[in-house]
DNA sequence: CCAGATGGTTGTACAGATATAACATTTCGC
DNA sequence: GCGAAATGTTATATCTGTACAACCATCTGG
């Protein structure tokens, strides 16, 4: 099924098919859980949306534009949407005053999209509804956490 | 800001707030490396939708019958969307051969909505592309792995 | 039996998202 | 300079999802 199960069958392994499947088990169950926790019962985008008054896509731009600014291409490939629908995203967050685009010093083809300062605590406010740990992870204890967060950022690689 | 804090400060505790709040970081960085994890580096809604050939909440509809079959408005509740959307989705599942409405034994008021054996075929295909682990935790060695597994039952309660 | 509640459907309206073609402007290689 | 390519915009069409009102059938409690 995978490398390491073949290689092993192949030299004829002393370590049982057996073991890779009970790991493949555990892997599929710890990230179902994964799963679960981030997109079932943890999913804040309505909490987001709510607070912000507007769709989760435009508080996903406001949150990819706090890095800096972006050209509308750049924009567009970060939010996996089309050109011509950022430009609406755009047109609708500058009415609102949280982005503007401004001209690229040489070469004038590409606008650059920013974030006004109402636009940056916007942002903000979504990542601080969105990053806010639930109880269950606040809770933890220290060793569960430390555990847990090392284990994230060797995920994350 | 959380229960335990403030009872450490209300007896004076020997414990510096410090502490609490460096929790409360290594918590707030973890839960936003997980959130990272699943919907940033491993979303696979847009592969389930692409072998599927359907939107994401039909998907995902499937997938809430295969525990057994629901009524229309449990169904919705399941799905968190209004009754006449429900229709709409079972309609079009329906059409594609995927589930059936069948009279409730005692209660005609009752539709009951259960998947076909093509249904369930993709039900299970949706499951398979969800649940089948990235590779970052695949290669996780036994005792990561397991201490994974640990922590996300504890999450989940 | 009758009034009210429940379950499901139909219809309508609208916001959100996606895809495509066409266009003007600007840049860049030749 | 000129043609090809890149950037952003406009326009159009379609699909998806959300919300609300109205309706019919059925059940429940009196």
């Amino acid at each position: 099924m995978n490398r390491k199960s073949t290689a092993t069958a192949a030299r004829g392994g002393t370590v049982p098919d057996v073991d890779e499947a009970a790991r493949a088990e555990i892997a599929a169950r710890a990230w179902q859980g994964l799963r679960t926790l981030v997109l079932d019962r943890h999913d804040r985008r309505r909490e987001v949306c709510d607070a912000l008054g507007m769709s989760f896509i435009r508080a996903k731009a406001l949150r990819h534009l706090v890095a800096g600014e972006l050209t509308m291409r750049q924009f567009a490939e970060r939010l996996a949407i089309d050109p011509p629908y950022a430009t609406l995203v755009v047109d609708d967050l500058q009415r609102r005053g949280l982005v503007l685009r401004s001209p690229h010093p040489s070469d004038r083809r590409l606008r650059m999209v920013s974030l006004t300062p109402a636009g940056t605590r916007a942002a903000e406010s979504a990542e601080r509804i969105l990053n806010r740990p639930p109880a269950a992870v606040a809770d933890l204890d220290a060793a569960d956490l430390a555990a847990l967060d090392r284990l994230v950022a060797k995920l994350l690689g």
